[in-house]
DNA sequence: TGCTATACGTACCAAAAGGTGAGAAATGAC
DNA sequence: GTCATTTCTCACCTTTTGGTACGTATAGCA
């Protein structure tokens, strides 16, 4: 995180959130709705795609090479991967500019900003339970 | 999810989440927090321990061979590595009875089930955006 | 005297994820 | 003419991840 969540997050995605945890959920579930949910979870719940989605909630519209600045560690590959699903998930659109050299524009959509807006709990969790995993970390690998 | 989302997340859960939402986030982020953070995220941002989460949050305590049971394709070896890795991270408690045949009890803690409310949003939003993302890679996909 | 049940640890192997480096394409700067 | 720029794709290789199968300990039961 590079910058406090409310740079990230603003009183429309906080709302949103809220409005989801508030809401009543369905009352049965379809065992091949669960499947899916659970799929899309595992698809979701990567390591670059939440960086991702936190750096262009945070700074709006980036090409390509600023994100790969940006995000520290990602390889080109793993970079073009991530956008690629991302854009095919319906998370962020991809603009390309027929310019020389080629430009091209990665920035959320709606559902890509709802999805950051609710990771924000899970964003707020670790920043304050950082200290009590790494004590917890500690005190297992310490008693044998 | 095999039950709705009421049965997994409680009032309290859910009023805690609405506290981490609306709370105001710190200053300024030291790099070296940063980096703690995105690692944290990357460990519990798993399929595995996110599935384990929801089930624990949903039955309380359980013993490993009923985990095994209702968590669907998980193998022994990704069950007990999870587990340990959960019970390192202060997620989880796990309870050894001297008896023969053993018997071992896991529930979360505290932190665990702060950390599977802080999640009820991502659960809400995968449920109620499956079709759009779906809808979204049908049209991806047909766009040659 | 086997046989079962439970919760693992471990060794070996296959599959998947991810890194690296090359190249492509087109144009403006030198 | 050639060099840099930008956003990739592709092929190759290494690392990580995960599955399978087998071993272990021990009390109760037939």
């Amino acid at each position: 995180m590079t910058k406090p969540l409310e740079t990230r997050f603003d009183a429309d995605d906080i709302a949103q959130a809220e409005r989801y945890l508030a809401e009543e959920p369905p009352a049965e579930i379809d065992p091949r709705v669960e499947r899916l949910v659970n799929d899309l979870i595992g698809r979701i719940a990567d390591k670059w795609t939440l960086l991702l989605l936190e750096l262009l909630e945070e700074k709006g519209t980036l090409r390509f090479t600023a994100i790969g600045r940006q995000v520290d560690g990602i390889s080109q590959k793993m970079l073009t991967q991530t956008l690629r699903q991302m854009e095919r998930d319906g998370l962020l659109t991809r603009t390309v500019h027929p310019v020389v050299p080629p430009r091209v524009d990665y920035a959320l959509t709606p559902l890509g900003n709802s999805l950051s807006a609710a990771f924000c709990g899970v964003w707020v969790w670790a920043e304050r339970n950082l200290e009590t995993v790494e004590a917890a970390r500690a005190r297992f690998d310490a008693r044998d």
